[in-house]
DNA sequence: AGTTAATTTGGACGAACGTTCGTATATATA
DNA sequence: TATATATACGAACGTTCGTCCAAATTAACT
């Protein structure tokens, strides 16, 4: 037993074929699933996209939740590397809730998804229907609202943000106009959309300043 | 040619029988769809549950289209009845808006919708795929935010709101209030979704008022 | 009663879906 | 070179879907 290496090892061609074509089925899928959602997702159409055989997409995910799943996660890693990162930059608090507007909304006006912002569509999609993927849509959208909240929580810890604000509050109301913002952009276009919420996203924040 | 009734008329015992069947099916339709969404929706499914034939569901509308157009415009009636209708009760302009708001949020929590506003879910599943379906649903979300505007230009012309406010873009916060509670609502549950929204809601029109 | 019109029905169609299976093709190991 | 393994493939399965059609049922009118 030499072989210690992980599945993810680029040493073995076999497993690196297979990941290589894992990421090109999941980046098609992404596109995908933002257009139709994640249940007009359809592994055949995917095979089709990508030009493999459909039973090849689906020994490589297992089940069609699981592909589910992994769209996903990889919307999760593009969040995280499209907003969250960049948001860093500023110092916790106020300044990066500042940041965090700017980075959220300049990544759903970017067209990284062509019918947008995966996350928001699944929540409404998936809502209804028990499973993995409402979880998984579930514990991001918390993930995300918490990090809100948290930094909401530093910037009335360091004096920047009224101390009568409630966190919780604030989150969802910052969350709203970003959900808005997608919602509108996607169903009537042009600009007026992103015009109106990084306004908005900045009249609620000087609103709590102090 | 003596009979020159309308189709509606109840005076014919046929055409009677088809609206009861129609109305009966739409009922259970729009429960359907708040779950599963309206592309979910399968006439086959709508037809076990209402206990007739296939074929029969598929008679009454012509085509799934057309069900799913029948649908919306049934949300868009009891969307009036339960929202537009009561806010008439206070006079137009800053009261209403305050009444409209509760008369939302109320009818969001009441559990009109088993899976919460169609409008709202249609609004992110139809938004990708072109169609009769997506345009009725962006003329009803249209409608809805011109009627906010409409109130909020009433209330500056009335000197209750400050007339530096830009109408579009209040509407376009109010509304993203609603959409979010109903989203918060059914993705997490509890009764935090409308607690939030309402508090939203009065801060945001207090922040404007005059 | 008999004719006409509206509604309902059962049966069948083709298409698309997710899934399973046996097999072929690469790649790594020995 | 031979063996084991990971990946890809084609064909088929059973199910569900929307749609269509001819026949049957129900009601209205002469």
């Amino acid at each position: 037993m030499q072989h210690q290496s992980s599945p993810e090892d680029l040493g073995d061609g076999r497993r690196a074929r297979g990941a290589r074509t894992r990421q090109r089925v999941i980046a098609e899928a992404v596109q995908l699933a933002s257009v139709e959602g994640l249940e007009g997702l359809s592994i055949a159409n995917l095979a089709a996209r990508t030009g493999t055989a459909k039973s090849s997409v689906h020994a490589t995910f297992g089940s069609k939740e699981q592909l589910q799943l992994a769209v996903l996660e990889s919307t999760r890693d593009i969040l995280i590397d499209k907003v969250i990162r960049p948001s860093r930059a500023a110092p916790r608090g106020y300044l990066r809730l500042v940041t965090l507007g700017d980075a959220w909304l300049a990544y759903l006006e970017d067209g990284t998804f062509d019918g947008g912002c995966i996350l928001s569509s699944a929540s409404a999609e998936m809502d209804g229907r028990p499973g993995m993927v409402r979880d998984a849509v579930a514990s991001a959208m918390r993930n995300w609202l918490d990090l809100l909240a948290l930094n909401i929580r530093a910037a009335i810890a360091s004096g920047s943000v009224d101390p009568s604000t409630d966190p919780a509050q604030l989150a969802f109301e910052l969350n709203a106009i970003g959900m808005a913002a997608n919602w509108h952009h996607q169903l009537f276009g042009g600009g007026d959309a992103f015009r109106l919420a990084r306004s908005a996203w900045a009249n609620l924040l000087e609103r709590h300043h102090v």
